[in-house]
DNA sequence: AGCTCCTTCAAACAGCCGCTTGACTTTTTT
DNA sequence: AAAAAAGTCAAGCGGCTGTTTGAAGGAGCT
């Protein structure tokens, strides 16, 4: 209930319905409906790490096929049929955090994370800059959760596209060289990189910090 | 306030509280709290179209600059501070649609998916099948949308990042730079493609659809 | 001035929310 | 078998939700 409805939208009495219960159930075994709702996210993490670990071929594989099982990982947490809800909540969690999603960064998504950046540093070397190497790792990780993220969105887009087992083999392999091929691309432009000179004639314009909440920007009243 | 907490934690006497009107007022100049919200949508939808429209460079300009300036779009259609909480809004609507995300599929999402893939295609060449298309677009798509999309979990996993202009501009380069490596090794290596083989021994599997529908692999009871 | 039309307002409405209560049944322990 | 503990249940609580009401204000007109 909670990965199809959202924390607020899923109802206690909606929940303890479809589990055949009393509402007072809730207040019994859990403490309240937020507490239920931690051990939920709880639970998920751990089902999902537990069947997708962080690092699928951490030993003696070449760096291609660490980063293929990874992308695979990254996609099947969310489209694995028997973890779907899983996926749903998380990605639930990842676009709207509620409380419990630090615990969830911290003990989930950083491992997650750290092993891509570890499997993307394999292609471009340790001279790598911490930023360059975190915008590559976030472009392999943007592009596998494209999918699971926009779901519905696809869907529309595309009605006649199903999402099978060998759709999700073919992405892989896509999502896999499209990388590859960046990667190599970034490494060698990164040696041979020009500085940028910004348009007001050499001296380089002030760098602002774009702000995202709600102090600044409002609509117009 | 749609933005920042959605439609329905919104509630209409907070919204009403800081437009300083009574809670009547949206009863009286709209019909009900959902009509309002489709004008806000409406409103936010045509205000990104109107200040980061569908094809900035569409015409005698080189692929790569119609590429990076669709990049710089889909990226500061979220950042722009005087657009931010449009970019939220949208942003919630596209993790999680309500009844008027068809009316944005149509008249905004799928004219930007549209030039995204024409401007991949010049990459690519005519020849290219549609699944492959579509799977490049929403490589480049997916590392844009991957920094709205989970900005908070940036935020706390690189607490130090901060978004700045030049951050962004850094930002478009790199993916414009990355995207164009991955659709170049793409095409070479789709000229060249083999035909894969399923692991039971040369008969291929079955493919199963995914099913991520509530009627499929529910959690256990 | 009187009149009409548009707009604002405090108050109240019905409905749903999470949560609690106290009586009741079932299971476990002594 | 008696006592204690654990679990279930219908009913109801206060609080918040979107929406409605009927009266009051105010600008523009003849």
């Amino acid at each position: 209930m909670f990965a199809e409805h959202g924390f607020r939208a899923a109802t206690v009495r909606q929940i303890c319905d479809r589990a055949g219960a009393n509402v007072a159930a809730i207040n019994y075994h859990f403490r309240d409906k937020e507490t239920l709702y931690g051990e939920v996210v709880r639970y998920a993490s751990a089902r999902v790490v537990e069947t997708y670990p962080f690092d699928p071929k951490p030993k003696g594989a070449t760096p291609e096929l660490r980063l293929r099982a990874l992308v695979r990982n990254y996609l099947m947490r969310f489209f694995d049929p028997n973890l779907a809800w899983y996926g749903k909540l998380i990605c639930r969690e990842l676009a709207e955090p509620t409380d419990f999603f630090e615990e969830i960064v911290e003990s989930d998504v950083r491992h997650y994370a750290d092993q891509l950046t570890e499997a993307v540093k394999e292609f471009l070397g340790d001279e790598i800059s911490s930023e360059r190497l975190r915008m590559c790792s976030n472009s392999v990780a943007g592009q596998c959760l494209l999918y699971p993220y926009t779901r519905l969105i696809l869907a529309r887009l595309y009605p006649d596209d199903v999402i099978t087992t060998d759709f999700i083999d073919r992405l892989v392999e896509h999502i896999t060289q499209f990388s590859i091929a960046g990667l190599r691309g970034t490494r060698k432009r990164a040696a041979g990189k020009r500085r940028r000179i910004s348009r007001t004639n050499g001296r380089p314009s002030a760098s602002q910090i774009l702000k995202t909440n709600r102090s600044s920007a409002r609509p117009p009243d």
